[in-house]
Formats: structure tokens, sequence, C-alpha cells
DNA sequence: TGCGATTTCAGGAACGATTCCAGCAGTCGA
DNA sequence: TCGACTGCTGGAATCGTTCCTGAAATCGCA
């Protein structure tokens, strides 16, 4: 069934080259030609092999997307809409999970590599930059999200993580909290920046931060949620009892918010809680939840563009810029207001 | 950089043949030869190039997925889960959205197929059975979810969408309800069986359905949740008011709930609700919303399981069966039950 | 009519790997 | 001493494309 340019040539009796030259549009080929070959593909079916192309253009059409965890909402809207933008230019998302485990992201991307990907984008859970200047030297490289020390070599889409952490934390500032507490993630760039802010803010308020009013748990296997109820019920043990809680992503904060309520406790009058990343249903939680809107399709589509760039850039039409930090918006809700203000 | 297989050859003096022996673990190699191929095989970092491997052998270790919507929960934890047993036998995924567009459904199946993957696994927006056939004649195909017509030539992996129906509503009726109304879905297997049972569940319980109980909207380019909403709007306009409502799926129910909370009712008290899909944080809504389950993890994974039964097909090993159908199991919460019934 | 210039096409090599088959030492048995 | 066998290695073809070089055909023009 599979028509390849060989058959096509045997059959109209002209040589491979020439077909291959109709279909891509080469010019120096008659338009008796041209036309006969193009019915005759037409006819049949005729679809290129990328794999065979991609061996000699060097070429395969293809990105490797890595992500920690591939239901977060969070990565699969980045993953929509950069795969929207790269389908319109021919590209195909190649994409797989390294369940935050070091180990598997590195032979993930030892394996994207394999299948020779024209690029490559990681949210990243590796710590040390050696191994991922390795791979950028072989592939254009981004990093998204997630941030490291040393990446001279690799591009960066991200979200201003420090604006995060300081519109939410203003924010419960603003709305009159002074025993403001903070659930932390793990030890990435995001997660870090967003504490530095967090304490920013709240030293330039002239505000206090207690021993025990900040939280990090690992959160290797559960889910966010599990960890976010657990770190808040430490925070429960407190003593003042904090009257907000910045939480460092949203399956966090609903975790947090669940142990609240559970404590007996009412969102915001008592205890008010912000998350960060708005994912899809903040509106229609238990108590609406107010959280930083990071423009989850807006970091696919910068990071599907850049792409574009560093991969043109082969063919010296470099644009110059590498990094693309986007500024994060406040999504006030129910959580932190007592106004029901729904977006 | 980049070491291939001549480079080693050459640098050590044998030929290509021998180093890929070594490379596959082809016996009829001496210790020597195969240590030193090994050796700096790892020293430089040789990797196959799996696109030029595939040439040869016809398999691109490659299977595409394509869905309607990425960030739809339901899907993505699909794809996560079927990823992972997948990448156990060193599948590669190539995921698409099809953003339930035919059209655009197509010409990515074309896409995926000129990529030659090995198998193709598509819940599918298409209604008629040809186009698919010709895919299936191609590349091992799934279809997911979504069953269509004569589907003959392909697998099947889903839901007992005819148990997910019978549930919901045996559910309802069971908590007392007599009034119950339905939001269906677009055209396609599932919603259409939830809603042969839902009817079929209601005629044998002896409870009459009034003409506009039964709501379908079409959806394509609002978020399920605007259109569950504006559905329930429909449903709220109704005498005698419903005092339950099954929701084909969860981002509906939750678009109904905030309707109905809007209008100042109660719920479970004055309309239960229960959804389908059972969604990540289906527990943390407004009203924890009471789901049908599908375990879309399992289902992932039994996609993979058929996949690699189907692909092996070639290599005359059939196992059979080409179809899994998966039970649904209820989970009980707020939205149909006074009690907080939280798992 | 003949020559160079120009269009139009064909052939061969390459891309990086696999696979089939042949060849070449040695070793063993007769 | 010779043939057969075994163990190891290499040559050549192949997969479907693209790119580069070169040849044939056409044409204009002297």
């Amino acid at each position: 069934m599979a028509v390849n340019m060989k058959d096509i040539a045997k059959a109209l009796n002209v040589s491979v080259v020439t077909v291959s030259k109709v279909l891509n549009n080469h010019s120096s080929i008659s338009e008796a030609t041209r036309q006969r070959v193009l019915g005759y593909a037409k006819l049949h079916g005729y679809r290129t092999n990328l794999a065979a192309k991609g061996l000699v253009t060097g070429r395969s059409m293809m990105v490797g997307f890595i992500v920690p965890d591939l239901v977060h909402g969070f990565f699969s809207e980045i993953a929509a809409s950069m795969s929207e933008v790269l389908r319109q230019h021919g590209y195909g998302l190649l994409i797989s999970s390294s369940r935050e485990d070091v180990d598997l992201e590195r032979r993930e991307i030892q394996q994207m590599l394999s299948r020779s990907v024209d690029a490559l984008v990681v949210a990243t859970c590796e710590v040390e930059a050696d191994e991922l200047a390795a791979a950028a030297s072989e592939a254009p490289l981004i990093l998204i999200d997630r941030r490291v020390a040393e990446s001279r070599e690799s591009g960066y889409v991200g979200t201003d993580d420090l604006l995060a952490g300081e519109l939410a934390t203003q924010h419960l500032v603003d709305i009159g909290r002074r025993r403001i507490a903070h659930i932390g993630g793990p030890d990435f760039s995001p997660s870090k920046d967003r504490e530095r802010a967090y304490r920013s803010v709240l030293a330039r308020a002239g505000i206090e931060v207690p021993d025990g009013y900040v939280v990090k748990r690992h959160q290797s296997e559960e889910t966010g949620h599990v960890t976010g109820a657990q770190s808040m019920r430490l925070l429960l043990e407190q003593s003042p009892l904090p009257d907000a809680v910045f939480c460092y992503n949203d399956p966090t904060a609903i975790g947090a918010m669940s142990a609240v309520l559970e404590a007996g406790l009412r969102i915001p009058e008592d205890i008010a809680i912000v998350g960060c990343g708005n994912i899809r249903h903040a509106a229609f939680l238990q108590v609406p939840l107010t959280s930083i809107d990071q423009d989850a399709p807006l970091l696919g589509q910068e990071t599907a563009r850049l792409l574009l760039d560093m991969t043109r850039l082969r063919e010296g039409d470099s644009t110059g810029t590498r990094s693309v930090v986007i500024k994060p918006t406040l999504a006030i809700r129910r959580s932190t207001c007592c106004q029901d203000n729904r977006q």
C-alpha cells in the first residue's frame, strides 16, 4: 500500500531524483513531468517518509518535551499550546515524563537525543548543570519553568517567580494580614524565588517570620494536595496561629485549604490562602482560590517561538534573545476576600 | 561530538558490521573485540540513531497519540500511564491534539503515519469509519474512549459507558430522587451510551423523563464548565424543577453546580449532581462531586498492553483480544449525599 | 550547419544503521 | 594430509530521501 518515491519513479519511468524535485517544488522540472508526478502521487496517496528525510537533512522535525508530571495541568497546558504552534510549522511533539526522578530524566534526555529531536524542552528536576550543558551541545535546549544555575548554553522560558511571590505576599499584607506563613516546594528555582520574594516583602513591611512559619516537605511520590495538607497541619500547631498562608503552588493550596476546613477554621476569615498557578478549576474549589496566574498557554507559545528561533539559528539567522520571562498576575477569589470575586 | 558506528569502526580498525553486532548483542564476536567496542562506545557516549535504525528495521519505536484536548485531565492521565508502560518497552510517545476538529484530526493522522509510527492511538472526533479504517491498514490502530461504528480493523479501549450511565442514574434513584435530568455531550459513543443507560434505568424504575429534562449543547470552543452552566440554566427553567442531574462528564458537572449555587439552590438538598470521569480535584470542589470513576490510568495501561500485543502481531504471535472495556465505579461525595464522604 | 549556452533530467553518493551471506583462519577427526 | 566444521569478521545491499555533478536535449545565433 505504502508508495515511495522509487515506486513513483518506476511507474512513471523517470528517475527518483525527478520525483523528489517535483515533490519539493524545485524548479528545473518540466511542467508535464511535474503534473504526471503530482497526479500519480496524489492518486496513490504518497506520503513523505519523514524518518528517511530526516536522516539526510539532519532535521527530524520533532521536538522533545520532558516534564516532571504530565497530569499536572500547568505542564499539560504548556504542552498543548506549544504543540499547537509547533504543529503549524510542521514539527511534532515527543512527550515524556520524568516523574520528578533525576535518573529517569537523564535517560529520557538521552532517549530523545537518540531519536534526534531538533530541539529539547525540559522542565528539569536535575540539579547539576553539566548534564544539561552536555545535552545542549547536541541539540538546542530550552529550560522551562525551572532555571538551573549556569544555563548559558540553553534558553529559558519561565515565570517571573520573584514577582509571583511578591504579588501573592503583598496581597496578603494588603488585606491586612500580619501572621503570614509559607508552604514551600522542592529546591528548584521557582519555589526558591517565591520564598525569597515572600521573605523580602515581609521584611519590607516590617513583619517578622517566626521560625515554624515556613514549611517545606519533599513530595516525591504523593500528589501535591497530600503534602499541602500535611504542611498545613504543621502550621496549625504554631502559636500564634497564622492568619494567612502563601502556598507555592495550587495543588498544595488545595491540600492546605482542606486541612484548614477540617480543623474547623474558616477561609478566609480565620486563614486566608493564596496559591500559585491558577489551575483550570481554581474558581470552582471548596473555597474559590486566589492564585497567581502564570499564563501557561503563553509560556507554551513563547517556548515554541524561541524554539523556532533557535533551530533557525543554525541557518545563521539569530534573533538574539534566548530567555523569556513572563510576568504573572494575581487572580483574586474568595480564599482571600470576603466578596466572591469569581473571574 | 556525535559518534556513530562508522567512527567507532574507523577508530578501532574493525568493520561497521562488527560494531553493529556488538551493540546488538549478537553472538559470534570475540570477547576481546566486544570489550574494545563496548569500551570505546561508552567512553565517547555512543547513542543509536533510532531514525536510521527504524529506516532499515521498519520499526520507529514510536507510538502516536491523538487526543481532542490535551489539557483535559482524563486524556492527560491516560497519556501519562500509557507513556510509562511504553517507555519501559523502549517506545516513545508522539502526542498531538485535534481540538475536536475532524479535519485537523485527519491531518494529524497523516502526519503521524508520515513519521512512521508503529501504532496509532486515537480518541477520535471522527464519525465516519472509512478514514480510520484506511489508517488502520497502515499501522495498528487503537480507538480509545470513543468507539466508531464499524471498527473491525482496529482495537478499542474504553469505559463501559452503559454501566457508567447506569451506576450514576441508579445512584440518584437510590437516594430517592424522582425528577432526574440529564446533561448530555457531543454525539460520540460515550455520551450516547450514558444517555441510553440513563433512560433505561429510569424506564425500569417507572420514572418518566419530561421533554426538557435532557439537554445537549455543542461545546465546540468553550470549555466544559461553560456549557455545563448554560445547560443547567435551561434545566432550571423547567417545571417541575429537577431534583437531580446526571452530567455526562465532570467539567460539565462543575459548570452545572455553579449554576445551581448561583440560583440560590442547595446541593444536594435541592438538586443532587453526579458527574463522570472523577477528575483529580473532584473531592475538593465547591461541593465535593460524586462522580463515575473511569480509572484513566488503567485505561492507559491497557491501551499500552494492547498496543504491544498488536505490534507483536506482525511477528506472528497474536494473543487474540482486540478490545478492552473497563468497568467504572461510583465515587460518592457530598453532591449526592448529605454526609461528607470524601474518599 | 555548427558551436556554445541554457534548460531539463538522470545517475551516483551519502545519511546511519541492519541483515544476509561470503570468506578466512584455525581446529578437529579421519 | 585433506576436507569439514566452527568461530569470527567483513562486504554489499537495503531503507527512503536529498544533494551534487554531469550528460543529453533544445535553442539561438553566427
